[in-house]
DNA sequence: GCCGTTTTCGGCCCGACTGTTTTCAGTCG
């Protein structure tokens, strides 16, 4: 068993134990030994002796043993006997917790979907105390609804609905300032919903107006401070969206506390706690006068804690309060200088040359790159070597006209499924800047795809490669690539690795990109894009660029052309 | 179940909302 098996049957037995109607305290014990072991970067055998941990102890830890040594856990293997497995599934439906699913079973028999159904259609569960025919209506509702949706939605999908809501909410009256929080704000590459804070002096007011907005799905649930929707819109996209109103004295505090992540705030009140202060989304409350402080903004709330500003990105709960912050000084859209991968006419892009470069340019940049298709990829009107150069030859053309601009020759070579690379080094020698990526192939083996990868690595021609797992967002898992090794070869060929800006993409992932900075390797971000707005997916990037705490000088696109040209030029 | 410069017991992060109650438990974030 490995340290992820391991963390997963930890998690498990929570569950079978929450089910089970265990002490809450208890039940979180087993989560944060999860936790524990999640948080400590070492595998399984290097951290030894799992008690050691802050969160591990005598029990968590024999269970770690027992799995190592059997692979399984006779705990575990109890519970499973205890409780149907049945019940496990009901805690995905809304509003159903532990302690309900565990007076179900107890006292109605109910043992799955179907059971509940059952109970609740003859009425039954609208008997039991503490269960009400409103309760019974509710869950007939959620079992319908089951399955249908799912549990979190891609980036890609939910910018548009962020940008209309921000858009709307700009047009109300009594705002006086909002901000989108939540897993958005943390740059998560899928959200459960989206969390607007508003900072407003008549909560009612910009409460109706909300309420009256165009696609409301439902009104899920509406407070004096809180209104709770479901939007809906084209192709059953359905969005569930929060609104907190708070006076402005209380914003800065709301934002973080919104801003999350849970476990990140744990930790915030833990050493809250420690100065005999309690917070809270309304401010900081000494324990002793009783006295509530308010902040300006995050900066402030953080310096009354002795801490550094902590970028939203990087509060996930695991060491970011003891990080100095050097090492919070994460890379900004502002110090981007350069989008070293897009298309134009030439192969699958929309647009020309010439207007790919002048939006580049509208965007600030110095220098980029045109990196159309190889010929192997004929769906996407591939160069031939002949067509490369006459594209590289206007791409020079072009490059003569600006004296305060740079353009690149370069591109988007494919590494064939046969693991040789789509065009000659006598080819290759002559473009600036040379990517590599897979198209194709992706159902081979690992040591298939790492041939192939290594190829391209140790190609002296070769920049860069382009997505390195191939993965679409919750539609397909790319190809499979062992990581660790991938950036070891990228820092011995000192090869340069992307990291996507596309929100269907996004690889590498957060913990990919901290492998790479750690290890020494250098990063890209670029668009991809196929059309000019989708140069504008570069914020996305650089936000994710950040949940990796990746520092703005091992990102490639931060430096000058020349330093660029250099590095790239160094070992050819 | 875990933890300790408030230490071996008694806490464990905090508040809003809903639906059930008639003062609060459960769920959620």
């Amino acid at each position: 068993m490995n340290k992820k098996d391991i963390i997963k049957t930890l998690e498990q037995i929570a569950v079978y134990l929450e089910i089970k109607g265990e002490n809450a305290f208890r039940v979180s014990a087993y989560r944060k030994a999860a936790q524990a072991l999640e948080r400590d970067e070492g595998t399984i055998e290097e951290i030894g002796d799992p008690s050691k941990l802050k969160g591990i102890g005598k029990g968590t830890a024999s269970i770690i043993e027992e799995l190592m040594e059997k692979g399984e856990s006779s705990f575990l293997n109890e519970l499973k006997e205890e409780i149907p497995s049945g019940l496990i599934t009901l805690l995905a439906l809304p509003s159903m917790g532990g302690k309900k699913i565990a007076k179900l079973y107890q006292e109605l028999g109910v043992e799955d979907a179907a059971t509940l159904r059952k109970a609740c259609e003859e009425k039954k569960v609208q008997a039991l105390a503490g269960f009400g025919a409103k309760t019974e209506e509710k869950i007939l509702a959620a079992l319908d609804d089951f399955g249908k949706r799912p549990d979190r939605l891609p980036l890609s999908l939910v910018m548009p609905v962020a940008e209309e809501v921000t858009r709307r909410l700009n047009e109300f009256s009594d705002i006086n300032r909002f901000e989108l929080a939540g897993s958005f704000r943390r740059g998560r590459e899928t959200v459960k919903d989206l969390d607007f804070i508003i900072s407003t002096d008549k909560p009612d007011q910009v409460s109706e107006q909300i309420g009256l907005m165009d696609n409301i799905k439902q009104i899920v649930g509406q407070g004096e401070t809180k209104i709770s929707l479901e939007l809906e819109f084209e192709e059953n996209l359905i969005v569930p969206v929060d609104f907190r109103m708070v006076r402005d004295e209380a914003f800065a505090t709301t934002l973080h506390h919104f801003t999350g992540s849970k476990d990140h705030n744990v930790l915030m009140r833990q050493r809250a706690k420690e100065n005999k202060e309690k917070i809270s989304e309304y401010g900081v409350e000494s324990a002793e006068s009783g006295e509530v402080t308010t902040f300006t903004d995050e900066p402030a709330f953080f310096a009354h804690f002795g801490l550094p500003y902590i970028p939203p990105e990087v509060r996930e709960g695991y060491d970011e309060l003891e990080t100095k912050e050097a090492d919070l000084t994460l890379v900004e859209q502002g110090d981007i200088r350069s989008d070293l991968h897009m298309h134009t006419t030439w192969s699958d892009g929309a647009q020309s040359i010439r207007e790919m470069v002048e939006a580049n340019r509208e965007r600030g940049y110095t220098h980029m790159a045109i990196t159309d298709h190889s010929k192997f990829l004929r769906v996407a009107n591939g160069l031939s070597v002949e067509r490369l150069k006459r594209q590289h030859e206007e791409v020079r053309k072009l490059n003569e006209e600006f004296s305060d601009f740079t353009i690149f020759t370069g591109i988007e070579m494919d590494i064939l499924p046969d693991g040789t690379l789509d065009y000659d080094d006598d080819i290759l020698k002559d473009i600036d800047f040379v990517i590599a990526s897979i198209h194709s192939g992706f159902n081979q083996k690992e040591d298939t795809i790492m041939k192939r990868l290594e190829t391209a690595l140790r190609n002296p021609h070769v920049a860069m490669i382009a997505h390195p797992t191939g993965r679409l967002i919750g539609r397909r898992d790319g190809y499979p690539v062992d990581i660790d090794r991938l950036i070891d070869l990228a820092k011995e060929t000192e090869t340069i690795l992307e990291l996507n800006a596309n929100p269907n993409r996004l690889d590498l992932t957060s913990e990919h990109l901290k492998k790479a900075q750690e290890a020494g390797a250098k990063v890209a971000i670029n668009t991809d894009a196929h059309r000019i707005d989708m140069l504008d997916h570069m914020p996305v990037g650089v936000k994710a660029a950040r949940r990796g705490w990746l520092k703005k000088e091992n990102v490639v696109n931060t430096w000058d052309a020349e330093t660029l040209i250099a590095y790239v030029n160094k070992n050819r």
